[in-house]
DNA sequence: AGAATTTGACCTCT
DNA sequence: AGAGGTCAAATTCT
């Protein structure tokens, strides 16, 4: 039995905590899901109220979050482990933008719980560099409108460094593999590939592995994340140029106030059922204006229970050169990825590595936690 | 000159 | 053997 104590914790008192906190968690989501309906049946009349009530209730999970999380880090004991790969879960997020929607899907690849075997384990396999074991993973596609001003490349707010590209089996477009600039000096494991679309040459699929550690991130995170800017108004050669050094205040400060105006994201299919923690990764910042359209998510298939959904919308300055109203919509079902990622099961939870949360971490969920320092800190 | 990108070779996994 | 991902020399850019 003492091997079951941690930190001088009981193992059946975790127990105990961790469900206590489990099911603050799942209410609070209830009561998101909740808001979230009543938003959606009325987007365009979101309140300050309601907003103030999301950003709460976001408050309020990510501290449950962070509760469990450091039970679970914490210990050893075997249901926190259970727990922990519940949370742990690396998700996977899509995220596609379009002309001046972003659509977001998320999925998750939990090796652990499903049983979904590798489609993640491949990649961390063919991920020579071995250490990516357990990085994070999600993507986003990002659909560049011809309207979108958006000229110079996309910016998530970090430095990366093209060191790759490849021709896709099945893919128009070759896919270009981006590291962060501070690799070498800080250790930075934070990786993205990022590859056009086939279907739609507009649409760009972006996929981050790995949270920054670089002191890029560390400021960005403090001051406000730079979410992955979706907008890259590349053609179809060279996937996109993501990089673009700046000095995390400023640009990636205004990055993320930048946020395309009417900024939605709304999140789908994200179970809360369980452990999901879609919710969670997906802040609703909601903002006036924006338009009202939300795309219809189409509902995965792997998003029958999904229940809820959410919408975030920040406020935006103008950074993004435009008008554009981004919606983004988390749907657990990406296909691609998820197929790949979360192919199995159910219980997708999320982990916390969500590029918007980079963003708005800071101000929507500021605790955030998981794996992702650079998102949460 | 130093940094970033390009691109073919190499590695790992299926 | 093929595909995806990374390495690293060569090349280009700033």
């Amino acid at each position: 039995m003492e091997k079951y104590y941690n930190m001088g914790v009981n193992w059946e008192h975790k127990t105990s905590l961790v469900n206590e906190l489990t099911q603050g968690r799942e209410l609070a989501r209830q009561l998101q899901m909740h808001l979230n309906v009543a938003s959606n049946s009325n987007p365009s009349t979101t309140t300050q109220t309601e907003l103030a009530c999301e950003l709460l209730i976001q408050k309020i999970i990510a501290s449950y979050e962070k509760a469990l999380t450091m039970l679970n880090s914490s210990s050893s004991a075997p249901i926190a482990v259970a727990v922990e790969q519940q949370l742990q879960q690396k998700p996977t997020f899509t995220v596609a933008a379009s002309t001046g929607v972003v659509t977001i899907r998320m999925a998750d690849s939990p090796p652990s719980l499903n049983g979904s075997p590798r489609s993640e384990d491949s990649d961390d396999h063919k991920d020579p560099s071995k250490k990516r074991k357990g990085l994070a993973r999600w993507t986003k596609q990002v659909r560049v409108t011809s309207g979108m001003g958006l000229e110079g490349p996309l910016d998530d707010g970090f430095s990366w460094r093209k060191y790759g590209q490849k021709d896709i089996l099945g893919a128009k477009h070759p896919r270009g593999y981006y590291r962060c600039t501070h690799r070498n000096v800080q250790g930075c494991l934070a990786t993205k590939q990022v590859q056009r679309s086939d279907e739609d040459p507009m649409i760009l699929e972006i996929t981050y592995r790995g949270r920054h550690t670089c002191s890029q991130a560390a400021a960005s995170t403090t001051l406000t994340s730079p979410p992955p800017r979706p907008i890259s108004p590349l053609p179809d050669q060279t996937p996109e140029p993501p990089q673009i050094n700046q000095p995390p205040q400023s640009s990636q400060h205004n990055m993320l106030l930048s946020l395309p105006e009417g900024l939605r994201v709304i999140t789908e299919g994200l179970d809360t059922s369980q452990d999901h923690h879609r919710d969670e990764l997906f802040p609703s910042f909601n903002n006036n204006d924006y338009v009202g359209n939300f795309s219809p998510i189409t509902m995965p298939t792997t998003a029958a229970s999904i229940s809820g959904t959410n919408y975030f919308s920040l406020p935006s300055q103008q950074g993004f050169g435009g008008n554009q109203n981004l919606q983004i919509s988390a749907a657990t079902e990406s296909h691609e990825i998820i197929s790949a990622a979360t192919s199995a099961t159910n219980s997708p939870t999320v982990g916390l590595d969500f590029p918007f949360a980079q963003a708005d971490h800071q101000i929507l969920y500021p605790n955030f936690t998981f794996d992702d320092p650079e998102f949460f800190p």
